[in-house]
DNA sequence: TCATATAGTACTAAAATAGTCCTATATAAG
DNA sequence: CTTATATAGGACTATTTTAGTACTATATGA
C-alpha cells in the first residue's frame, strides 16, 4: 500500500497521452477511448486537472483539453496534490490539530522529513519523463538520517 | 494524500516508544495507556509486527513486546510493509495482471521507477532515526530523469 | 439557433480501513 | 496443578474514503 488512487493513475496515462500531442486539443470522448477508461470518470479527471492548471479547457464545439504549460514544466507532485488533495503521508503533516495526541507525539517531526523526502522524489518527475521510455532514466535517493549533521539539509 | 494509514502511524509511535528501552518488555496495555490509543487497537498492531519479525513476543504472565533487532536495523519501509501489505505506489507495481491496460500500459516503468525511488526514501530511515530529535537529520533526495544517461541507477 | 463540448455540483455504490470481540494457547506464580 | 495474565489468531461490524455516475448550466463554432 501508500498507494496514490486510481484517478491519479488515470491521471497519469491521460496526461502523458496529451504530451505526445501538446499543441492539439483533446476531447474527453476521445481520451475515454484512447485509454479505455469511462468517460464520466474521464471527464472527472480532467476537470480536476484543469482546476489546477495542468490542463487548459476550451469549451464549445472542437472543444477539448491541452496541457497550460510545457510537459517538462509539471511533476508527479503537482498532479497528486490536483487529484488527491493537499499532499501528506500523515495525517497530522497535511492539518494540524486533529490527532489528539500532536502535542506530545514524539516522531512528529521526522514523519514531516520523511514526508518532505517523498515529495521531493515525486516532484523530480514530469510530465516529460513520464513520456519517455523507461530506459532513459536514472534515479538516485539517498536519505541519511545520521547524527554527524547538525542541520536540517534538503535539496531539490 | 498519499498517505500511511492510521495503524503504521500508530506502529511507528508504539515502535518509537518501545525503542526508548530495547531491553524491557511491553505490554499491550502499558502502550495502549502510554500512547492514548485502545487496547484492541494497539493489540492487533503488536501482532502485526510481531508476524513480520519486528517485535518478539513473550506470553503469559508478565509476558509482552520487545524489539527483535537493533533499533537501527528495522527501517520505515519495513513498518509500512508489515502494517499494509505489499509495497506499491500503483496497483501494478504490487500485483500484475489486475489493470486491463497494463499490457498497453506507457508509463508502468515509470512508475516502478518512482515507487523504487520513494521505497528507498523510507527505507533510510531506522526507529534510531524516529527516536532521535529531529535537528539531528539530514535529508537528501535527487531523482534525475535525464535522457543523458543510458541505463537505470538506483543507489540505496 | 443548434449541436457539441466543458463546468459545476450532487448523489450512489463499492471498496478499503479501522476498530472490536471472542476463543485458544502459553507461562509465571501461588 | 490450578489460576491469573498475557499474547495468537481469526472473524466480524462500523466507518470512512474512493470511485463512479448523473444532471443542469454555460460556452462556442458552424
Amino acid at each position: 500500500m501508500l498507494r496514490v488512487s486510481k484517478l491519479t493513475d488515470y491521471a497519469t496515462v491521460i496526461l502523458t497521452h496529451i504530451a505526445h500531442q501538446p499543441d492539439e486539443l483533446h476531447a474527453a470522448s476521445d481520451m475515454s477511448q484512447s485509454t479505455g477508461v469511462a468517460l464520466p470518470t474521464v471527464s472527472k479527471v480532467l476537470k480536476l486537472l484543469s482546476k489546477a492548471n495542468i490542463l487548459m479547457s476550451h469549451r464549445g464545439v472542437k472543444g477539448g483539453y491541452q496541457l497550460a504549460k510545457n510537459p517538462s514544466e509539471t511533476n508527479v507532485a503537482e498532479v497528486i496534490t490536483a487529484i488527491e488533495g493537499p499532499f501528506g503521508i500523515t495525517e497530522c503533516t497535511t492539518s494540524a490539530g486533529i490527532c489528539e495526541q500532536e502535542s506530545s507525539c514524539e516522531i512528529k517531526g521526522n514523519w514531516n522529513l520523511i514526508n518532505r523526502a517523498v515529495y521531493t522524489a515525486l516532484e523530480a518527475v514530469t510530465l516529460a519523463d513520464m513520456a519517455a521510455p523507461v530506459r532513459q532514466h536514472a534515479v538516485n535517493v539517498a536519505m541519511p538520517m545520521t547524527k554527524e549533521t547538525n542541520e536540517l539539509k534538503v535539496e531539490n
